[in-house]
DNA sequence: GTACGAGACTCAGAAAGGTTAAA
DNA sequence: ATTTAACCTTTCTGAGTCTCGTA
């Protein structure tokens, strides 16, 4: 209950300031568009862009919600391509043949969809009883720079090794280079621009032909056969070597990402399948057969000693069922979490720290949406924190704040470095908590010193089998859209409308919180768009127009208002909760998925009825 | 019990690529 | 009608979560 009021104030406060926020509106000429009938597409794109930040986590709950909203009242866009198709001159007949393919290629698809999901499941941890794939797609070899094209240290030109993605810097080399600002590149630089250039001016035939060279790769690696059907797969590629730049203030940037050759390759599939043949002179890692992972192709990266994976695409079974089974667990929740909001209520009272503590982070990370937060290497990534990680320095106390009592003010860089910001009330027995947890500690002290994730998520899965700190975040997204839709008015022309007005205002909301604490969020960022806007100004003494749009951009990107959102659609919200909404209103499911959200629901459109309940 | 590290998988935004609407 | 800009989709790979085995 914690949690739905604290989404539900949100609303409440976002029809309140209505008002205030007309004046952003027409700064950002979202109010510039002439009819009102395209004011409300213009409101649409502007949400589907999503071109926001959020801090808040519980703010991307609601961006998730917001988001598939947005997209469940493009119904007028069929009418447009009607339209449109009229006004082509193309002959009747012609339109007619086209239709008729598509609908021909749309019933083939779905006759060749496997149905995985009416079949019955393995036993416990084996993914698959046979895989056969074509192996990994190495990236083209080096191509040394040609003759005219030179690099210069302090004015001379220099022939280096490391230009050559394969090899480090030679000891000579190292002790010749060692300022960067003496190094020039800008004939490298030249020749790069020149080549997009090129490629950009590639005639319609040459485009063409590319295009077909790329589709016959995807044709012959992209695809694998797995119990007898056949799946794409995700990523075949193996990842090009070149410099690691990591997200934000990562201490590992710059670092030279290593070419991968196929003796580092490892390949899995089934015994008697046919075994992907290495390229010409070279021989894998090691082949093995294990069919408890989902993983095709696999090796370690240099920067981190991580491991990489090939895997299946999203709309594959491997990934289907694992997602069901995730909103499953989402839904089971829901039957508990009155139990388990109880507990952890109770718990807050208590005169043990782990239990207390644990209390406090669960209160969070259920009311907030806020990640776990393991513990890392200190010196290996970038100072990100979640829940349990969390430092003195990421909160403060306030007794007393804007009209509100225990004002907890978090202030800290969380997943991606991506600044989280909020100043939540909470209840009395939190802030007397935290006020414990914090005493005699400094900043830089753990908030939760007793806690970490594993004692958190050994206690959750305690309660409910299944159950870790993730769980939350698919949840109470879930849980909000259901209400949510069902809130909404029954008449669907009422409803799209409803829709669009409560978008416009979230997102201007959004927009509000974000924009108003901007200080500085991710300095790396800055420093990135510096760059930009250096290397931009350069180009503009041929392109005098483009620098006013660029600096733009990097402004933007300055205050982070560019933070792409739609995804998160595709991660927390059960999509029977969508599709079930569909049915009902008889909403074509076209206007809330596109294609690939489509192919990657199908399990959830095929089996969904419309009473379905999370 | 618990610390630790490897492994495997989900989730995430940036950039590239493609399509459509506007100039 | 053609070019360009806006928008939307796909690809890429980094950054998390969580589990499990070992000391």
């Amino acid at each position: 209950m914690q949690a739905i009021s604290f989404f539900h104030s949100h609303v409440a406060c976002s029809l309140k300031k209505k008002k205030q926020r007309r004046l952003v509106e027409e700064g950002d000429g979202v109010a510039q568009t002439k009819t009102s009938k395209k004011r409300t597409q213009k409101v649409n794109f502007c949400l589907h862009r999503g071109n926001l930040a959020l801090t808040s986590s519980a703010r991307e709950t609601w961006f998730m919600v917001s988001f598939f909203l947005s997209s469940a009242q493009m119904v007028k866009k069929e009418e447009e391509e009607q339209a449109v198709s009229k006004k082509s001159k193309k002959t009747k007949e012609e339109i007619e043949e086209a239709r008729q393919l598509k609908i021909k290629k749309k019933e083939e698809e779905e006759q060749n969809r496997w149905r995985w999901w009416e079949e019955e499941k393995y036993e416990d941890g084996v993914k698959w009883k046979f895989l056969e794939h074509k192996g990994p797609y190495f990236p083209p070899e080096y191509q040394p720079l040609p003759d005219n094209v030179h690099f210069y240290y302090n004015g001379h030109i220099v022939w280096v090794s490391f230009m050559e993605s394969v090899t480090e810097m030679t000891h000579e080399e190292r002790s010749l280079i060692q300022d960067l600002d003496k190094c020039d590149f800008g004939e490298i630089h030249a020749m790069h621009k020149a080549k997009t250039e090129a490629r950009k001016n590639m005639s319609k035939e040459e485009k063409q032909a590319l295009k077909e060279a790329n589709q016959k790769i995807v044709d012959e690696y992209g695809y694998c056969l797995l119990d007898h059907h056949k799946e794409r797969i995700g990523n075949f590629k193996i990842e090009p070597p070149g410099l690691f730049r990591g997200r934000g203030e990562h201490p590992k940037q710059g670092m030279l990402k290593k070419r991968i050759q196929p003796e580092d390759v490892i390949i899995n599939c089934s015994k008697e399948s046919r075994i992907p043949a290495p390229p010409a002179g070279h021989h894998w890692k090691e082949v093995r057969h294990d069919n408890t992972v989902t993983w095709l192709v696999s090796w370690t990266e240099n920067i981190q000693g991580s491991n990489k994976y090939i895997m299946l695409n999203a709309n594959s079974k491997l990934k289907g069922e694992k997602d069901w089974e995730k909103y499953e667990v989402a839904r089971k929740l829901k039957s508990r979490v009155d139990d388990i909001r109880y507990q952890y209520l109770q718990d807050l009272k208590s005169k043990q720290m782990v239990t207390r503590q644990r209390a406090v982070a669960l209160y969070f990370i259920d009311k907030l949406a806020l990640r776990a937060g393991n513990e890392k290497e200190e010196g290996e990534t970038a100072d990100t924190v979640g829940c349990c990680s969390l430092r003195v320095e990421h909160i403060t106390l306030h007794e007393q704040l804007d009209g509100n009592e225990c004002v907890v003010e978090f202030d800290f860089l969380g997943k991606d470095c991506i600044r989280y910001y909020n100043k939540v009330p909470v209840i009395k027995k939190v802030f007397k908590s935290l006020k414990l947890f914090l005493e005699n500690k400094q900043p830089g002290d753990e908030l939760f010193d007793r806690l970490n994730t594993s004692v958190l998520n050994k206690h959750l899965s305690s309660l409910m089998p299944g159950l870790t700190a993730k769980v939350f975040r698919t949840y109470n997204a879930s849980i909000t859209l259901q209400q949510q839709l069902k809130e909404l008015t029954n008449s669907q022309s009422h409803l799209l409308a409803a829709l669009a007005n409560m978008q416009a205002d979230m997102w201007l909301q959004m927009k509000l919180i974000h924009v108003l604490p901007s200080t500085h969020i991710c300095t790396s960022d800055d420093s990135f768009s510096v760059r930009l806007v250096e290397r931009k100004k350069a180009a503009v003494k041929r392109c005098e127009e483009q620098l006013l749009k660029l600096e733009v951009q990097a402004t933007d990107r300055e205050e982070n208002k560019q933070i792409a959102l739609g995804t998160s659609k595709l991660n927390y919200l059960d999509p029977r909760i969508s599709v079930a909404w569909c049915k009902n209103m008889e909403v074509p499911i076209e206007k809330i998925y596109n294609k690939t959200q489509r192919e990657k629901f199908a399990w959830a459109i095929d089996m969904t009825e419309a009473d379905f309940e999370f």
